[in-house]
DNA sequence: CGTTTTTGACCCGCGC
DNA sequence: GCGCGGGTCAAAAACG
């Protein structure tokens, strides 16, 4: 099992056999288009690493619910640091509201072996808890997007299996550019040659 | 001195 | 209902 830090969908047969020397994608069919620019930004492999055996990376999409883009409006700024939750002994405990931000996110996942957990993808980034996993001897670490409004979050593990592996998932969409705004324009996705890219669709009612 | 990390407590969903 | 596992908060420490 290398799908535990992610429920992926059960309609991808050849994911077992997609965690080599090549990027993977797996896709639903979401609104990609939103996200492509960070798709793109992701994808940037550090300078040096080459396609070689020694460098696997996967990478998947997931979408957990449909994305109402009201959710996001007014999730901004009301959650993290506009409420307080007990002051004192006052637990506000706010359970009309959906404090947690569950709504439809996109959730990434990737996978890389690196030394380095901390992987500078453009953004600025507050770690906020760390957690020790069950069956891992590996902390998580999460982190959270330095921008105001937006709530992006990311969580940083390793493999438990293999200790070289670097897991790292993002959580939501960046409500605004990266501090290093890099546009592709014209092209959604940029595969180099040995990237498989693979899109599976997901019926979501 | 302002900002980020650390770290224990708290919260919450879920299984038993 | 309770315990467990996982996620988040927030005060204090650490860092520049």
């Amino acid at each position: 099992m290398s799908d535990h830090y992610s429920s992926l969908p059960t309609n991808m047969p050849e994911y077992s056999n997609l965690n080599h020397h090549s990027y993977t994608y797996l896709m639903d069919t979401l609104d990609i288009s939103d996200m492509d620019f960070q798709v793109s930004d992701f994808l940037v492999p550090e300078a040096g690493t080459s396609e070689e055996d020694s460098t696997a990376t996967n990478i998947e999409y997931e979408q957990s619910n449909p994305v109402l883009p009201e959710q996001f409006d007014e999730s901004v700024g009301h959650d993290g640091s506009g409420e307080k939750r007990r002051p004192n002994n006052i637990k506000s405990k706010s359970g009309a509201k959906k404090t947690k931000m569950d709504v439809g996110q996109l959730r990434v996942a990737f996978r890389t072996k690196s030394e380095l957990e901390i992987m500078d993808d453009g953004y600025k980034w507050r770690k906020y808890g760390k957690k020790s996993v069950k069956n891992s001897p590996n902390p998580r670490n999460y982190y959270r997007c330095n921008h105001v409004g937006c709530q992006v979050k990311k969580r940083v593990e390793r493999d438990r299996e293999d200790s070289r592996y670097v897991i790292t998932t993002y959580d939501g969409v960046h409500t605004h550019e990266s501090p290093s705004i890099v546009y592709y324009n014209e092209m959604p996705l940029m595969v180099p040659n040995g990237w498989t890219l693979q899109a599976s669709q997901s019926s979501c009612s």
